[in-house]
DNA sequence: ATGACTTACTAGGTAAGA
């Protein structure tokens, strides 16, 4: 099974590179964030054509998560349950497979109430790992922190800023430490594998980028993965997102 | 230098992203 997450930018304005890459890369389940789509106006009919079930949470101009699958989407939950204002979660069964999109948020800057905001809600994704039931579970989506200074092109740059506090990276342990692991960085303990790139500044072709998206999966999971990467290309050519996909594949037929 | 791009919303400029 092929797993992806990915921020698309807005799920109108990339719907050609995402029906394309839908076809090229045939992955089983994709995790969306930032579709800034309506239920209503969410492109069901053109992902349908590529194969696709969607589950879609939206708000509008802003945020919005979404599941595509083609091994099917049941037991959809919408947010966590409790007040959020915001559209940035949404859970399923897919293929026997528990999974979750989640768009974390920014936290702007930390004096900002955004980044109060961010903290709870991290704390949120913890209660929510720490709560679930046994079996195959995924979680990923654009966590808007890099977990290590490994995942951050300049650290020094980046002192006093978002993504790279110590407190995000201590809500990002805190929800491994419920028995998750982050895939990518176990695999490839030693590439900087960023997933997300700034638009100005010729960011992306200095890979001056930041490890943000990450797959966070149960440690049954984790010993069935056979491959897990950041697919670049989906970076490159006209009208990008200004984050690539990260994709994992699981052995699920063999014992262990 | 808080800019550089890109998006939605909407027809000019703002808010937001990270």
């Amino acid at each position: 099974m092929k797993i992806a997450t990915w921020n698309v930018n807005s799920v109108a304005a990339r719907l050609a590179r995402l029906t394309s890459w839908l076809a090229d890369t045939q992955p089983d389940v994709v995790l969306i964030q930032e579709t800034k789509s309506t239920d209503d106006r969410f492109p069901v009919a053109a992902i349908a054509d590529a194969g696709y079930e969607v589950a879609h949470y939206g708000q509008g101009q802003w945020n919005g998560v979404a599941i595509l699958s083609r091994v099917g989407v049941t037991d959809v939950q919408r947010g966590f349950g409790d007040q959020d204002p915001e559209a940035r979660i949404i859970g399923a069964t897919c293929g026997g497979v528990q999974v979750y999109s989640c768009y974390v948020p920014n936290g702007r800057s930390l004096e900002d109430p955004h980044y109060r905001y961010k903290l709870d809600w991290l704390g949120r994704l913890g209660e929510l790992a720490s709560t679930r039931p046994v079996g195959p579970f995924v979680l990923g989506g654009d966590f808007n922190v890099a977990p290590s200074d490994l995942d951050c092109w300049d650290p020094p740059s980046f002192l006093g800023a978002t993504h790279v506090s110590e407190p995000e990276r201590a809500a990002i342990r805190a929800i491994e430490s419920t028995g998750l692991i982050d895939l990518i960085r176990v695999l490839h303990p030693d590439e900087p594998a960023y997933s997300w790139w700034d638009y100005r500044g010729g960011a992306f072709h200095q890979n001056h980028g930041l490890r943000i998206d990450l797959l966070l999966v149960d440690e049954t999971l984790g010993r069935r993965a056979t491959a897990g990467y950041v697919d670049r290309e989906a970076r490159k050519g006209v009208k990008p997102s200004d984050h690539a996909p990260v994709i994992a594949e699981f052995d699920l037929e063999s014992e262990g």
